[in-house]
DNA sequence: CTGTTAGCGCCTTCAT
DNA sequence: ATGAAGGCGCTAACAG
């Protein structure tokens, strides 16, 4: 391992000196900065990370942490984030948090230990005092993303779930359908809760009853989609239409249906959520809501620069969801009143 | 910053003592034991990670670079990749070279400039002498995963890419189809190359000649195999069966099918690769070729902390395909040939 | 412009 | 069993 001390020793210089040129810090003679560069070259220097970071107090990278590393969401988000901090200069650095909330902390402690300018959090599972907590146990400034904490605000980047969740039940409503089934996304996670209360409140806006044999709890996998729908589907519950906490559960139900003998969407109109790739390419396209997950960490990665810099940052405000309509939802069976309504 | 200074002046003993106690190094009376741990937790003190790689030259983590964030493929190998490193004791740090073979290049050194144990390479665009010449510049034992190397064949973990593609056609001829169009994984890849090699060979084996029309070089992204396929269709190109270069393509493909009229299987058969989940929820489910990523991820990991701790190695056999057959094909137009052979 | 001298926080002989 | 001292590789005043 060659090292500074060789570099200097070659090019006949101090070891200031060649730091001064690896950094461009300080005033180096034409002449011997080309020395030092040569004796770097013919050595092949590579200077030590470590032993930099260690002295400047900084590893100049951001740390991310996600809850988990399958699903499209987070190859998006990944791929995003490793962009964004490049654009910024810094290294991302990935971990996950194994899908339980104790490895989502560790994860976040072992990027403090590593001293990463700044950490991204991506949890699921966590509880609200567990992050804040987390948030001034750590030296670094912490990002945390799908988490609304107001005490403190402008450290979260989050998105309007419920209010989504709401507005794709609302449109089933309008669309002619009451008696609309759900497979909730993971119920235990903040998310799943708001998506739930979304599409709770969509009823009682509309005056439809809480059914309780209409709503099944999933765990956001195909699979489970496709259990717990055909599940209901046998149990002999009736609906025109099915809100799938995620898109990847609706892809399972809608295998559930068809095999029932059931059309989508003449039968059954089917409601997605977060606009996988995959959804387009159902049959028929399905109707979901787009989450803007690339705004969403471009944002958060761009607030923590802002805080390594210890630049002014305001609260960002929450992102909200867009309903995409493809043609997995049919106007249900009470489509006669909204289109002709009583006067 | 609570530092090993801090704790010994407070346990009124020397920062020798509180490494040792640190690292179980070394005799440490019990009772100056307890008093140092006392002291770390009345502190909140948390070791400096950098400070102990720099004295270590450990940093007691293994570095994974992949090409590219998106896509199921990389969430299993992420997933994995993290608990075997976990299991191992040891801290994952992924990188992505952002789909370009200068990045990956890139991320290792960065990789390496941060002093992990091992790296793992994941490269879809590296050329072979780019990556041996990496594997020798590159202080820690490197792995590279997709690569067949003979020059490094005991620091690779790769697939019969071309075998299980030949495999996959071979079927489809056996099941009465002549008339096979392929739409290829990125041809500027080694992995697409072989697939589509596979795909040659088939044909050869089965005395069909090679039909220009029929091959339509793809993307591997489902916008791509839906365009691609609708594109042959139109120009009217004839064929009772499609081999998709993997798994997302051949659900584009599956949608231009039918929207073109068509139907799978009785019209035209429909064969992937990979075993995406969504294969599996498509319909008819898609018969694709299974590819063990974990088993894949598990051994390069294996390898490498073998390599880190000096063990003896064995260079790993190639990994295989296995078909998974679902509903996607149907006996072809000459199935009666295989059925009733001549005599 | 350049060299000297201290650290950064931790580990590790070498004495005691 | 414990402390003192030097080193890991690099940066950052402070003198010249």
């Amino acid at each position: 391992m060659v090292t500074m001390l060789d570099v200097s020793l070659r090019a006949g210089v101090s070891k200031a000196t060649v730091s001064r040129v690896l950094n461009g810090t300080g005033q180096v003679k034409e002449s011997t900065r080309n020395q030092v560069f040569k004796a770097m070259e013919e050595l092949e220097y590579r200077p030590n990370f470590l032993a930099r970071s260690l002295a400047n107090r900084t590893s100049n990278s951001i740390g991310l942490v996600v809850s988990s590393f399958d699903g499209f969401y987070f190859g998006c988000l990944l791929q995003q984030a490793a962009r964004r901090a490049e654009l910024h200069g810094k290294q991302l650095i990935v971990t996950d948090g194994h899908d339980t909330p104790v490895r989502e902390e560790l994860a976040v402690q072992m990027l403090a230990d590593r001293r990463c300018d700044a950490i991204i959090l991506y949890t699921r599972f966590m509880s609200e005092e567990a992050i804040l907590q987390l948030i001034d146990a750590t030296p670094m400034p912490l990002i945390v993303i799908n988490r609304q904490l107001f005490q403190a605000r402008d450290k979260c980047v989050f998105f309007e779930q419920q209010e989504a969740a709401f507005q794709a039940v609302d449109y089933l409503v309008t669309q002619g359908h009451r008696a609309i089934a759900c497979i909730t996304a993971p119920i235990h996670t903040p998310t799943g809760q708001a998506r739930l209360m979304g599409y709770r409140k969509a009823l009682e806006k509309h005056g439809i009853g809480w059914d309780a044999a209409k709503v099944k709890y999933g765990d956001s996998a195909m699979t489970g989609g496709y259990t717990l729908c055909q599940q209901m589907l046998q149990q002999g519950v009736t609906f025109s239409a099915l809100f799938a906490g995620n898109d990847d559960m609706a892809l399972g139900a809608a295998k559930a249906i068809r095999q029932a003998g059931l059309r989508i969407p003449q039968d059954i109109s089917l409601f997605g959520f977060d606009d996988a790739p995959s959804a387009q390419w159902l049959e028929p396209g399905l109707s979901t809501v787009y989450l803007p997950i690339d705004s969403m960490i471009t944002t958060a990665i761009d607030q923590a620069i802002k805080l390594v810099n210890s630049e002014p940052i305001a609260a960002i405000p929450p992102f909200t969801g867009t309903l995409v309509l493809r043609e997995s939802v049919a106007p249900g069976p009470g489509t006669r009143l909204s289109t002709a309504p009583a006067r």
